[in-house]
RNA sequence: GGGCGCAUAGCUCAGUUGGUCAGAGCGCAUCCCUGAUAAGGAUGAGGUCGCAGGUUCGAAUCCUGCUGCGCCCA
């Protein structure tokens, strides 16, 4: 069973297409879940990936640490769930469904079948699901493309409902209702609960926006922003003077807010008087973020409010209050003539309702309540100092409000359009500037607008479909969070990577506020929350069995259905406190919920589902999970949260024990990849089809793809705690830094393995028989392991794959083959090429094994090689698949720490005597007479011995002489460094100068001495005794003449660079094997191939250098036979130049 | 304003029981190799390990304060 030929241009791409053909042929996942089937557990919970659009690179991360963790596990002996699953309910969804139809709004989702609404929701929450199948296609071929083994839903698999997939899906029934079961929970301690809010709004999606989602929609825009006078109304001729950056809301005016310690200014202006801070009035407000140019195109500079009053006619102070002589001032607030001012309690009247139920307000109009309060909040930086409070139009104000017992005025609905009742803007939408226009205009013709500017600001949009959000005063839904201790009790329970998110985690738990649970959407959980129309009495509904037992309505059509939109609203329940109609509240669910309650809902947690296991025994072996891993950024707030509260709410217990957390993926220049900015990269891009990437400069980059494996290694190698650098850059160099090297490595063994027919099922070399290099490698080897396993078991991919780049590069690629090559080369067997190969083929077979977690494509490949092809499995003893065997194991016995050391001392000497060459500008090619060397250490010594003959060669010199520290080898003088002692001295210097080179040898060597052990040295100067620091002087090492020297850390060589006639000669001959390789190979020539060579030069030292090294010339080249005379056309030939002399040589296959 | 994290060579980053740890890669310089070849290798220059204190025989590493940056919360 020969190797096969392995070519060294690596095709990572292709190469991957082809093993996933042969995993999906041979079954081998199949196996493998059959190899550990009863084996000890090891339990792995997928964080749901949103199901809305393909995968990008950044998704692989996650990905690669999921994968390889299961891959170790499964190696390591344990069976797992290999469960992935789809987070497909939220609003994300709905957008990208109302992009593809081109809808503008919910009115247009509500009319998607005209005039029925039921069946247009009906219909629009189908076109979710369906985009969630096919996306969760989409993301489940991409993850089979980057290696990742799970149990993948297939072809027959799609066709069924989601809960009865291979993938769990949150959209799935069970995990539905489990998190009614949560949420029942939740009511029966009495936490769910009904408020209102003054909360950010986005009128196109109309929805309320949560403060994280507001996070994300931030931009600098500029608004029409207005001074305006609010008269006061015991006080004639007196104003406030007002600022506002969104006009809409002075129609819901009810207060206004001053500092109570600042101090207002009363200022005479035109006959009139007008109230405004000391400070607001002279800041010069944004002048900071002018100068930045963090501003907006076209938008002038703002002006003072001093310079505003200068402009239009001067201005006088007439005198200064404090502003807590200011509260209570009553004044005339600017739309007070219409309805909605006019109405006790506020407006419109379902608010003014709650308003008085809820004692928010006294039992006043908003124009009966226009007074000054007091307010912390205010500052001087932007404005008047003076706010105008809209408690239906802000969180703060609404907070405010219910403190002042003012009146809410919430002019909006949904869409943001104005209710009837608020005048001329009625059924104007308050972000259209024609409303803006219409609100001057009034104001104007009232007399009451001062001043209009543009004010560029950071305004929120909505996240995901950037419309410029309002704030409307709603009910929503929420879980009281005051049970926050039992959740940070079992944040204790999980160990976190990085540690620092048990400290996140605990920050958020802390200071986060009730957790909103409803959206006034349509595709999502649908809280199981049924409120009575008459009375206001509600229950929280546990799961279906309850439904159906509680149902008095509709539960016939709504039967067979999931528990979503339009169908599940159609069942009514009987009003426990008077009897009436209770319906479900027609709010979809935060998405969050479904994504925290799948270590219940996959885990056959809700026995409603599982009946055949009443006592939740699969629940009892699968949870807590042992590990998830998910990014981090965003879900210490989010699904880590959800996790942990639905887990301590149900079982006072965390969910998972260990977390992994990573950062996030930027592009190679460490920007945030962006579609728009054109550095995103798609997955398949960098997988398998190659990408273009636009670059800092502008210029856009067309890259070949890296291959999986390569992605996986890029991702695995790197500190999960530290954003990472992704792109061709760094691809390039990883790929050449280790992934050429290993495959190298591998095509050198297996391509003379193949001509040699080396076997490795021949009985080993006892390892007393294999040289001291054979035994370091294994030795190292079995370090490595341990280091492998160790940190795998820590969820540590980092620590094993900078480990094994190190011993793929040093130790393997560059010492142990490149030293041991001609033993492979060698023409006749023997035990020690046997030795070579079989030590070679274990390293190899080991790190397959050891890698095949982390690169499985890659190592795959090599495994069927080395072993398949190699080897053959047909007696049964081996697997057919490098996954399917065990993860390896150190073989103590082997591990030489004394060898080990040695070695690495080898290396220090070898590169000392190579910074010596290099010094004396000798090529290592030139072969010197003697390297001399010298350390303190007995250590040393004994691996200078030991390895004396690898030294030789390596440096290329015909002796290697060991000197004992008594013998003086090179000597030391110090010099000044005149840059550090020059201005130090002054005139004084050239003297200092004139010392230390007249001092004789003897004195420079104590100084050397005391200076390299950290202390100064005295030196009289004249009739001075100067003290010369280590720092201000130099060691300068002085080798005999005709040798160079070269030291570092105890360990010192010289080196014999004088070079007679004969090294010369041998210098040369070897110049001439070298051009005959080179001609060998654009000749197309095989390794293997004999030659007859001719070779003719006219110089006498070229001669010279031929003949007496004729024999070495004709083995290094495989010359079978010299030609006296030119071999002809068919030959291939060449003419170089040798040291200036020219060489003819000529070739052809023997 | 509060919390968390980060600050090591021009750039990107390794460096956990505090003791040859001052490192790697890229870039740069000089050179080598030319059967890993649209690769590879060697050598070298380059850092007060953010600043200031403290603990210790000894601190990049532990503690305190400060500065700067990032994220989160208010």
């Amino acid at each position: 069973m020969p190797f096969d030929k392995v070519e060294t241009t690596l095709d990572l791409p292709a190469l991957e297409r082809q093993i996933l053909r042969f995993w999906e042929e041979s079954q081998a996942f199949e196996k493998l879940r059959e190899k550990n089937r009863g084996k000890p557990k090891w339990s792995f919970l997928d964080g749901p990936i949103t199901a809305n659009n393909p995968m990008g690179v950044h998704h692989a991360w996650g990905r690669t640490y999921k994968d390889l963790f299961q891959r170790f596990k499964a190696m390591t002996g344990h069976e797992l769930r290999y469960q992935n699953g789809f987070d497909c309910q939220g609003l994300w969804v709905e957008v990208e469904v109302e992009k593809e139809l081109g809808l503008r709004s919910k009115q247009d989702i509500e009319n998607l079948v005209p005039g029925d609404k039921f069946a247009s929701i009906d219909r629009f929450v189908q076109l979710c699901k369906q985009r969630v199948d096919r996306f969760a296609r989409i993301q489940t071929q991409q993850s089979i493309r980057l290696g990742y083994w799970m149990d993948w839903d297939r072809e027959e698999d799609w066709h069924k409902p989601p809960d009865q997939r291979r993938s769990y899906y949150t959209m799935s029934e069970e995990n539905n209702y489990t998190i009614w079961h949560f949420l029942k929970r939740c009511h029966q301690r009495g936490l769910i609960y009904r408020a209102y809010d003054a909360m950010p709004w986005c009128p196109r999606c109309a929805v309320g926006i949560s403060q994280m989602e507001m996070h994300e929609g931030y931009e600098r825009v500029a608004h029409r922003a207005v001074f305006v006078k609010f008269p006061l109304r015991d006080r004639p001729g007196e104003n406030l003077l007002v600022w506002t950056t969104t006009p809409w809301t002075l129609s819901s005016n009810v207060a206004c807010a001053v500092h109570p310690e600042l101090t207002y200014l009363k200022i005479r202006h035109q006959d009139e008087f007008y109230y405004v801070a000391k400070g607001a009035f002279t800041y010069p407000r944004l002048e900071e973020e002018f100068r930045r140019k963090e501003w907006v195109e076209g938008v002038p500079k703002l002006k003072t409010v001093e310079q505003m009053f200068r402009e239009r006619g001067g201005y006088e102070v007439v005198g200064e209050v404090r502003g807590r002589e200011m509260l209570g001032w009553r004044y005339v607030g600017p739309f007070d003539e219409l309805p909605a001012s006019r109405e006790a309690y506020g407006f419109p009247a379902d608010i003014a309702e709650v308003a008085k139920q809820q004692n928010w307000s006294a039992a006043v109009s908003a124009q009966e309540a226009h007074r000054v309060i007091a307010w912390d909040a205010v500052g001087e930086t932007e404005g008047t100092g003076i706010v105008h409070i809209a408690p239906g139009c802000g969180a703060e104000d609404f907070e405010l409000g219910k403190r002042e017992k003012l009146p809410p005025i919430a002019p909006l609905d949904e869409q943001g359009r104005f209710l009837q009742g608020v005048g001329p803007l009625t059924g104007m939408l308050a972000y259209e500037p024609a409303l803006t226009e219409r609100v001057l205009d009034w104001l104007r013709h009232r007399g009451l607008l001062v001043a209009t500017e543009l004010y560029p600001h950071n305004y929120p949009h909505c996240w995901r479909c950037k419309t410029e959000l309002l704030f409307r005063l709603v009910d929503e839904w929420y879980i009281r969070m005051d049970w926050r201790d039992e959740i940070m009790r079992v944040c204790y329970e999980v160990t976190w990577i990085p540690e620092f998110g048990l400290q996140r985690e605990l920050d958020w738990l802390r200071n986060m506020g009730d957790w909103m649970i409803s959206k006034k959407r349509y595709w999502g959980l649908a809280l199981p929350i049924w409120v009575c129309e008459q009375c206001g009495w509600f229950d929280v509904i546990g799961g279906r069995q309850e439904l159906r037992e509680r149902a008095i309505a509709g539960w016939e059509q709504f039967e067979g259905h999931s528990p979503h939109r339009p169908w599940i609203d159609l069942v009514k329940i009987r009003c426990e406190r008077c009897g009436g109609v209770a319906a479900r509240i027609p709010d979809v669910g935060n998405p969050w919920l479904d994504a925290g309650i799948v270590p219940f809902s996959t885990m056959r947690y809700n026995t409603e589902f599982h009946p055949d296991d009443p006592n939740r025994t699969y629940w009892r072996t699968w949870f807590p999970a042992d590990f998830i891993t998910e990014c981090f950024p965003g879900q210490f707030r989010n699904w880590f949260y959800a996790l942990l509260a639905m887990s301590t709410m149900l079982v006072q217990r965390a969910p998972f024990r260990t977390l992994l957390g990573h950062a996030l993926v930027r592009d190679q220049d460490g920007e945030e990849m962006h579609k728009s900015k054109g550095n995103a990269i798609p997955f398949e891009g960098a997988a398998d089809e190659g990408y273009s990437i636009v670059t800092k400069d502008g210029r856009t980059l067309t890259c070949p793809p890296m291959g999986a494996d390569l992605i996986r290694w890029m991702f695995a190698r790197h500190n999960p705690a530290v954003n990472i650098n992704f792109g061709p850059r760094p691809a390039e160099e990883i790929r050449n830094q280790f992934f050429l090297k290993l495959w190298n490595t591998y095509a050198f063994f297996s391509n003379y393995a193949r001509l040699d027919r080396f076997d490795p099922k021949l009985p080993p070399v006892p390892m007393q028989r294999r040289t001291e290099m054979d035994r370091w490698i294994l030795s190292d080897l079995q370090l490595l392991i341990q280091t492998a396993r160790r940190e795998l078991n820590r969820y540590n991919a980092m620590n094993v794959c900078l480990e094994v780049e190190k011993f793929v590069d040093e130790k393997l690629s560059n010492w142990y083959v490149r030293r041991n090559r001609r033993r492979f080369w060698k023409s006749e067997a023997s035990e020690d090429k046997l030795a070579a190969y079989q030590t070679l083929y274990e390293v190899l077979l080991t790190l397959c094994k050891l890698l095949a977690p982390i690169i499985p494509f890659t190592t795959e490949a090599m495994y069927q090689n080395l072993v398949v092809r190699g080897r053959g499995i047909e007696d049964g003893v081996l697997p057919f698949s490098v996954h399917l065997c065990d993860y390896p194991e150190p073989n103590d016995a082997l591990v030489d720490p004394e060898l080990s050391q040695d070695m690495a001392t080898v290396l220090r000497v070898v590169s000392l005597g190579l910074s010596a060459r290099n010094a004396a500008k000798i090529k290592v090619r030139q072969p010197l007479a003697e390297l001399k060397i010298q350390a303190a250490e007995e250590q040393v010594r004994r691996a200078v011995e030991r390895f004396r003959e690898p030294i030789v060669e390596e440096l290329n010199v015909k002796q290697l002489t060991w000197v004992p520290v008594t013998e003086q080898l090179v000597t030391y003088r110090v010099e000044a460094d005149a840059k550090q002692l020059g201005p130090k001295f002054g005139a004084q210097f050239p003297a200092l100068l004139k010392v230390l080179s007249q001092a004789d040898a003897l004195q420079h060597e104590t100084w050397a001495h005391h200076l390299r052990h950290g202390n100064s040295i005295t030196v009289d100067v004249g009739e001075h005794a100067i003290t010369l620091l280590p720092s201000e002087l130099q060691i300068v090492t002085q080798a005999p003449k005709g040798w160079v020297a070269a030291e570092e850390r105890g360990i010192t060589v010289l080196l014999d660079t004088r070079i007679d006639t004969a090294l010369k000669l041998e210098g040369l001959a070897r110049d001439v094997v070298r051009h005959v390789q080179n001609l060998r190979k654009q000749a197309n020539l095989e390794l293997e191939d004999r030659i007859v060579l001719y070779l003719h030069a006219q110089a006498p030292e070229l001669q010279a250098a031929l003949q007496a090294h004729r024999d070495y010339i004709g083995a290094e080249t495989l010359t079978i036979r010299w030609a006296n005379q030119p071999l002809g056309n068919n030959a291939a030939s060449t003419e170089v130049k040798l040291d200036g002399y020219p060489l003819r040589i000529e070739l052809q296959k023997a």
